[in-house]
DNA sequence: CTTATGACCGGAA
DNA sequence: TTTCCGGCCATAA
């Protein structure tokens, strides 16, 4: 492929990502790999990673909003890994705390295992469609000859 | 230029 | 149960 092409290839890549994790309701959690497989890459959790560390801060300056994405606009604490866990941070632990604060503060019960490991309970507040709601609409108005599959908690 | 390593995951051993 | 491995690709060294 081109080289320009890379370019264009990620910025698609990082708007659907970004997008997916707009779609995650307040208060709910999902991992990156469900979001992974939102966007059609099921093969590429780390990736999702990469996008919210690239993730500008939100600017407390409402005049200078350069950046369509930004921490302000995009839950990213609400993406956390497969094991309901809070991976911590390389650069140190505060953005894995905060991540924490984050979430507790929108009613998500975070709690804190002995080697300082934040975990939630994906039974309690896990949110893992099959497709995006936006997706999902498209599905509704297509013919129904799919059974319901069978759903128990 | 080449390697190594991540805000990761699922399956195999 | 645990550990290991391939895959994805942006960055750092």
């Amino acid at each position: 492929m081109a080289r320009g092409e890379r370019s264009e290839e990620a910025w698609a890549w990082y708007t659907a990502v970004y997008e997916a994790v707009q779609e995650i309701p307040h208060g709910r959690v999902t991992s990156y790999g469900h979001i992974a497989k939102l966007v059609g890459k099921p093969e590429c959790p780390r990736q999702v990673g990469v996008c919210l560390k690239h993730l500008p801060s939100a600017s407390s300056d409402p005049s200078k909003k350069s950046a369509t994405w930004h921490s302000g606009n995009v839950p990213w604490q609400r993406v956390i890994n497969a094991r309901g866990g809070i991976s911590p941070r390389q650069r140190g632990p505060s953005g894995a705390s905060r991540q924490a604060a984050a979430l507790r503060a929108e009613g998500v019960e975070v709690e804190q295992g002995a080697m300082g490991e934040f975990t939630v309970d994906f039974g309690k507040y896990g949110w893992f469609p099959d497709v995006l709601p936006s997706e999902a609409r498209l599905v509704e108005s297509s013919g129904d000859e799919d059974e319901e599959a069978a759903y128990h908690t």
